[in-house]
DNA sequence: CCATTATTTTATACTGATTATTATTCAATA
DNA sequence: TATTGAATAATAATCAGTATAAAATAATGG
């Protein structure tokens, strides 16, 4: 899948994004890699169509385009490891902005249907669940 | 919750690990953090206890507390950025071994049960939903 | 309890991912 | 087309985490 310039053009108008030659080719890479590849990985895909682009020009449009909910963070977290004591059956609420992380009880998934849309051979041994979203004071800021 | 002596020697034992002063007071320190701390705050924490205990320390401790399952990560992604052009509502299998990402589709959470369990001023404007496990391969290497 | 062996800890160097800085180039707008 | 603010490139710096090797400590068998 390739845009045309225009196509681009107005998804930059639509996000207050200037349109450059690397900004586009970025996202495409982006599309074009059908999700979660790392920014090496992009990187390595754009330079064959522009060999002069920086990493930090990838690293810096990646960050833009989740910014402005062009793209969609797969990596969520706290850039740093985090780890729970808590090995009782729980899921976790995470903020997408300041990733903080709490816990949540209860019982709102529906295993028999998780089950049927499981890939085969994809090991379920404890269904743990993390759901995205804002907490409160982040919320209440935006 | 301080465990005494006894307490940590059983618990180490059950998982094959060698019973060390460090070892113990680095595992209070995460259980006493109730959770989601960063390594850098529980070496901080330990070190108020041991003064002399080196970071490497805390760190290896970490990854072996994950690896017998006597502490569970709250970062399972992988340890760089990515990113997903679909913004599509999907959701995301990922596995716990090797940090692969799949997209899975289907209408597996109960949105009303979840709501009742948010805690006030939650925003899940969109329920991105992120469920852990062992993709095939990993699961067949085991 | 002591000696031997295996594991753990410490100190430090190192790697890899990401961000910051700054001079230069480019896109938007009038 | 000229101006101006934003984007890019090159590179240095930062930060989290890992590797290494020597010293210390724990486990084990007598």
């Amino acid at each position: 899948m390739r845009l045309t310039h225009e196509q681009f053009r107005e998804l930059a108008a639509k996000h207050g994004l200037a349109v450059t030659h690397q900004r586009q080719v970025v996202y495409e890479a982006v599309i074009a890699s059908h999700g979660h590849y790392s920014p090496e990985d992009i990187y390595a895909a754009v330079r064959r169509r522009i060999p002069s682009i920086s990493l930090a020009t990838v690293y810096n449009n990646l960050r833009l385009f989740i910014e402005c909910g062009l793209l969609r963070e797969v990596t969520p977290h706290a850039s740093t490891l985090r780890v729970d004591g808590n090995l009782e059956p729980h899921h976790h609420l995470v903020c997408s902005r300041c990733k903080s992380v709490q816990d949540i009880e209860g019982d709102f998934i529906d295993l028999k249907r998780l089950s049927r849309q499981l890939p085969v051979g994809f090991d379920l041994t404890q269904p743990l669940i993390e759901v995205f979203g804002l907490c409160r004071s982040c919320s209440a800021k935006k």
